[in-house]
DNA sequence: CGCCAGGCCTGCACGC
DNA sequence: TGCGTGCAGGCCTGGC
């Protein structure tokens, strides 16, 4: 399930095989993911150059020629680089075929990923013009939680999961910050103290950031067909833990439901 | 066989 | 009104 730092493992990877490269040719086998892949996406982009490859929240942004090419990859997504002859699997559904050799090969069995074109600037489109701040950039901080959560009932982890609070944040990093933060997950977000807040913001930018440098240490296993970027063996402490011992306390992690997500807590390290 | 996981959009009912 | 909120549904496959 590619949560944030598989997205920015991924778009690593992609960046010294993409840019510069002029797209050959495109190949759709199966253009119904999320949101269908657009008809015209070829005409669109065959020729132009890949100018750079960006993220923002979980999108890869892909710049060629004048527009941009927005990739998702769903929770079962991968975009990894091979040889253009390659021979695709069930679940190779694009491929971005490069002058070099090598295509960009969106593989997703459950094809909740999407491949979509935006002309001129990405960021206008409507699934990305409403964004709350990058976890991993100044603009989320402490305030701005805070100022976010005032007088919401909701539960801070639901909270966090909305990405008009923060983005990137999915269902395990939400659990594995709630539990470095030290915050029980159904607090209600408005009584989270200025301080508490200040804790999350950093919890969440711990958690991230030593998720993007252990899968880091993956990215040269990117080109190729074994491996899936970023899916690096994590020590988590909460999430999926239930019943197993916290790593700190040594009570068991208990499970939760919240909105029909699961969620790992410690009740003891956790208030 | 049924259930669950995951991201995230969409729609609904409800209460203030 | 319009918002926040908690639901549920949808998309899909593989694994138990």
């Amino acid at each position: 399930m590619p949560e944030l730092p598989e997205v920015e493992i991924t778009r690593r990877g992609l960046v010294p095989h993409l840019v510069g490269r002029r797209v050959e040719t495109v190949v759709v086998r199966n253009r119904n993911l999320r949101w269908p892949i657009a008809r015209d996406l070829g005409a669109r982009i065959i020729g132009s150059t890949v100018r750079t490859v960006e993220r923002r929240a979980k999108y890869l942004l892909i710049g060629c020629g004048s527009g941009w090419l927005i990739v998702h990859l769903g929770m079962s997504g991968s975009l990894r680089v091979l040889p253009h002859a390659t021979p695709a699997g069930k679940h190779d559904h694009f491929d971005l075929v490069l002058d070099s050799g090598m295509s960009a090969r969106l593989t997703d069995p459950r094809r909740f990923g999407a491949v979509l074109w935006k002309a001129q600037d990405p960021l206008a489109h409507p699934l990305l013009a409403d964004l709350a701040p990058e976890p991993l950039s100044a603009e989320f901080d402490a305030g701005w939680l805070h100022a976010r959560t005032r007088g919401r009932s909701a539960a801070i982890k639901t909270v966090l999961m909305d990405s008009h609070t923060v983005v990137g944040v999915g269902n395990i990093y939400a659990s594995e910050s709630l539990f470095r933060a030290g915050i029980h997950p159904t607090t209600a977000a408005g009584k989270i103290s200025r301080e508490r807040c200040d804790r999350l913001v950093q919890a969440i930018r711990e958690t991230l950031s030593a998720a993007i440098d252990a899968g880091g240490s993956t990215l040269r296993d990117f080109v190729g067909s074994d491996g899936k970027p970023g899916y690096f063996q994590q020590n988590y402490y909460a999430y999926g833990r239930s019943g197993e011992p916290c790593r700190v306390c040594g009570k068991p992690i208990r499970p939760l439901r919240q909105g029909q997500r699961a969620t790992f807590y410690c009740p003891q390290c956790q208030r």
